[in-house]
DNA sequence: GCTGACTGCCC
DNA sequence: ATTCTGC
DNA sequence: GCAGAATGGGCAGTCAGC
């Protein structure tokens, strides 16, 4: 298997398609996957220079030396600066594609090559935008920069009349011509509010495959006329700025949107909420009811009338920039960008624009469509291809374009799992098009790049783990209480070691210094690298014990002080990835785990393996699950040893499955009868009814009700529709006389009549519910941890729910509360 | 300098 | 996190 | 069975306003 060249940024404009034909890989052959299927690049390796993701002018200082993982921690090591960071394109210098002829356009990324001077030069020009955005909340230079060169490409290309185009949903759409815009110019961003429209109306049969095929259209169009937008353009989609392991946040919740949303409307806070709660989404009050109306369509005239049409690229640099504020006065400098887009945006842009900020484009795709679309869009259109390929459907055949597609999404979603940064990705497609053992080669398991971590499935009992894994090998073990850790060890990088990522891809590295300090000084020395699995729980060393789930919360999660560190963090490892620059992601689970106790080693109380028991009977199943309980944890991890054993990174796959004490009916899980108060107004789908409902115990002493939680699932929609219609009559202005709470927002408050059966996972110290409040804690009651609804009762009054005693004895009773468990009781790990 | 509201991220 | 639903 | 979309408690961190 061919090594990666990796020899980028060399600025002699050959093609990399030629260029890896003719020049056998000059670099060392570092080491291989698995059966020599993955070339392993180590960190270390000045040869690995992999063109970083293209995104985020946005963050921190620039590194000029850049190995992946440096670069990747950056944004941990300095999380306060603010400034640039070095993006490198490189596809451009090396790539002279037989398709798009080069037209220089300003882009959102920038190129760089390796020669120090041009970099330096970046630097500058990045700091200076920087610098100017910072200044003023106005258009930044930038902007008016695109503007100016995207008047001067459209002088060459007169604008096309949109009424002739087919639109993107068309069987017959053609990317280039049906486009709204030319080659090199900037993606309008009204092609993509159109696009977006278009995917909300696809519903019922075969809609995902019209998504996809509208999403796919787009990719193309973007692809054949400005490619370099694509990256960014696949994380608007997205709805990120960058990895997820690397990029800033908005910091733009509901609240400070609402505010945005009634200035561009016009309207008051107040009447804004009002109208918030009719349509139960800001994307659709501030549609209906912007300022000015701009006519739809008019994105790409340069009328009079409609000065500062937005492209794409100014939304995503304005909500770049909307991330990057910070510090003083940084909310209103954030709400003033947003205004000045709304204003700028037409009214459907407009819906996209706050719902993006939302975090929710609320189209009926995400994610996952996304990725199955731009593999579709490059088996049309491949990119970088000898000869003009616009449409490979057409010479393919239905069968074959089809078996072309799925190809080309299993290599993407492969690369996504264990390399998820789209930009690369992007890059290396728009490079090497559907040439994907390219893909397999640039985007592979590496140490310092977090892997999706694999997930499990809710089962409802040891019944139906033996159902499902009739005939199979598996094994049971501890499922721990605390955060999903994912450790990269790398000796390599003596500056950075060992980073650890949350299950979101997050990087953690510095909320746990003490970790990262334990995790060096243990590695034996014939460790070179890993990838470790593992769940990071609080742990009591005077009395060998698992602390809850809230003390782990409890340290901070920068500047961790002396005070923090007191909390002693236990790693519980139960999955080896990778080792010494080989993935072990294909092999066997009973493998992984076996070189995981071989090559690591623990050490008590702070780095344990997993407790596990390969149990196949039910009873002995049962039993071990008590024994997890009993042992402070949530229950037990069932997977399976060797059919279907291998790492799957983000499939919530049927070969992991978790078995919690809570989900068995009618079994050891807390049910409690809670009597409804009050309710929140739903969104989305809820809108037009309640989406939640505040729950509440009786105090049998005082005779009081005590808040206890807000439980929203376990509804069918039926039944959310049947209890709004029974319960809004009991809608009231004031709180229940007889209800303690500390409640301040909250929609309706409600007549105390409905009892219902609710199901919790566990009970937690409250600072705001107000169950049993005082008796363990001053001034703090008990809530429900993952609470939902089991079923009406209306066998029970009020005065029949659960009281506050029942609720504080059902606390107090926790295994990882109870003190005396301790020392004698062998937690022998 | 303190507090409360808001946000993002854990589960 | 849990849960429901359309496809 | 998957993907998407509803929603939970509660923590630390950030910022506005006093």
């Amino acid at each position: 298997m061919k090594q990666s060249t990796l020899s980028f940024g060399k600025p002699d404009g050959s093609s990399s398609a030629a260029q890896s034909k003719n020049k056998p890989p000059a670099q060392q052959k570092l080491s291989f996957g698995v059966g020599g299927q993955l070339g392993i690049k180590k960190i270390g390796d000045k040869n690995a220079e992999a063109p970083i993701d293209s995104k985020l002018k946005v963050l921190n200082e620039a590194s000029a030396k850049s190995e992946i993982q440096t670069d990747a921690s950056v944004k941990s090591s300095t999380p306060s600066k603010s400034g640039v960071r070095l993006t490198k394109r490189t596809i451009e210098e090396v790539e002279e594609s037989q398709i798009v002829e080069k037209v220089e356009v300003h882009s959102t990324t920038k190129k760089i090559r390796n020669n120090d001077g041009e970099a330096t030069d970046f630097v500058k020009e990045e700091k200076l935008m920087v610098k100017s955005a910072q200044k003023s909340a106005s258009a930044s230079k930038q902007t008016k920069k695109d503007d100016e060169e995207m008047k001067e490409v459209e002088q060459n290309f007169p604008p096309k009349d949109l009424s002739k185009l087919k639109p993107p949903s068309s069987a017959k759409y053609d990317p280039i011509q049906d486009a709204p815009f030319h080659k090199g110019q900037l993606v309008p961003f009204g092609f993509i509010a159109r696009g977006l429209s278009e995917i909300e109306l696809c519903r019922g049969k075969n809609s995902k495959d019209a998504i996809k095929e509208i999403v796919a259209n787009i990719f193309r169009s973007t692809i054949l006329l400005n490619p370099r937008e694509l990256p960014d353009l696949f994380y608007f989609f997205c709805v990120k700025l960058g990895p997820d392991y690397d990029s800033p946040e908005t910091g733009i919740g509901i609240e400070l949107l609402s505010n945005a949303v009634a200035k561009a409307c016009g309207k008051s806070l107040k009447q804004i909420r009002e109208q918030f709660k009719q349509e139960g989404d800001y994307g659709i009050v501030v549609e209906k009811s912007k300022g000015v109306q701009k006519s739809l369509g008019t994105f790409f005239k340069k009328s009079q009338e409609t000065p500062k049409d937005l492209t794409f690229k100014r939304v995503f640099e304005a909500f770049n920039k909307i991330a990057r504020q910070s510090g003083n006065n940084s909310q209103n400098e954030k709400e003033s960008i947003i205004l000045k887009l709304l204003q700028d945006a037409t009214n459907e842009e407009a819906k996209y624009i706050v719902r993006w900020l939302q975090k929710n484009l609320k189209t009926g795709a995400a994610e996952k469509t996304y990725i199955l679309a731009l593999a579709r869009a490059i088996a049309y259109t491949p990119p970088n291809h000898k000869g003009k390929i616009l449409n490979s459907k057409l010479t393919l055949g239905d069968q074959l374009f089809a078996e072309k597609c799925e190809k080309i999404e299993l290599a993407i979603c492969e690369a996504i799992c264990e390399f998820p940064n789209y930009g690369l990705i992007i890059e290396t497609l728009l490079e090497h098009g559907d040439d994907l053992p390219k893909l397999k080669d640039r985007c592979h398991i590496t140490v310092g790049i977090p892997v999706k971590p694999m997930l499990a499935k809710p089962t409802k009992g040891v019944r139906e783990v033996l159902d499902r894994f009739e005939q199979v090998k598996f094994t049971c073990e501890y499922k721990y209480d605390g955060f999903r850790g994912q450790i990269h060890f790398n000796r390599n990088n003596p500056q950075q070691m060992v980073k650890i990522y949350s299950r979101n891809l997050e990087d953690m590295t510095g909320q746990y210094p003490d970790v990262v300090e334990f995790v060096e000084k243990s590695a034996s020395q014939d460790v070179e690298t890993y990838i470790l699995d593992s769940e990071l729980v609080a742990f009591d060393h005077v009395n060998n014990r698992i602390l809850p789930f809230q003390t782990l919360t409890q340290r901070s999660r920068k500047n961790v002080t002396e005070e923090d560190l007191k909390t002693k963090i236990c790693i519980c490892a139960f999955d080896l990835l990778y080792l010494n620059g080989e993935s072990l992601l294909k092999e066997p689970f009973i493998k992984r785990r076996e070189i995981l106790h071989k090559n690591l080693h623990e050490v008590q109380n702070s780095f344990v393996f997993a407790k596990y028991k390969d149990a196949e009977a039910l009873e002995a199943i049962q039993e071990f699950l008590g024994d997890s309980i009993k042992d402070s944890c949530e229950g037990l991890m069932i997977k399976t040893l060797e059919t279907n054993a291998t790492y799957e990174p983000s499939k919530r796959s049927l070969n992991w499955l978790k078995l919690k004490k809570d989900y068995i009916d009618s079994g050891l899980g807390d049910s409690l009868d809670l009597v409804v108060v009050g309710a929140d107004f739903g969104k989305g789908k809820r809108t037009g009814m309640y989406g939640s409902f505040l729950l509440a115990c009786y105090d049998e002493n005082l005779e009081v009700l005590q808040t206890v939680t807000k439980m929203a699932t376990g509804l069918s929609d039926e039944m959310l529709a049947k209890i709004y219609s029974q319960l809004k009559d009991l809608e009231i202005d004031k709180p229940p006389s007889n209800l303690k709470f500390k409640e301040k927002n909250i929609d309706v408050w409600l007549v105390p009549k409905y009892v219902w059966e609710i199901k919790c996972a566990d009970l937690s110290m409250s600072p705001i519910y107000c169950a049993s409040i005082g008796s363990v804690e001053k001034n703090k009651g008990i809530a429900l941890r993952f609470p939902r609804f089991i079923r009406e009762r209306d066998d029970k009054s009020v005065e029949d729910a659960t009281s506050s005693e029942q609720i504080l004895e059902y606390y107090k009773s926790q295994p990882s509360l109870l003190k005396n468990d301790g020392e004698d009781d062998d937690f022998d790990f």
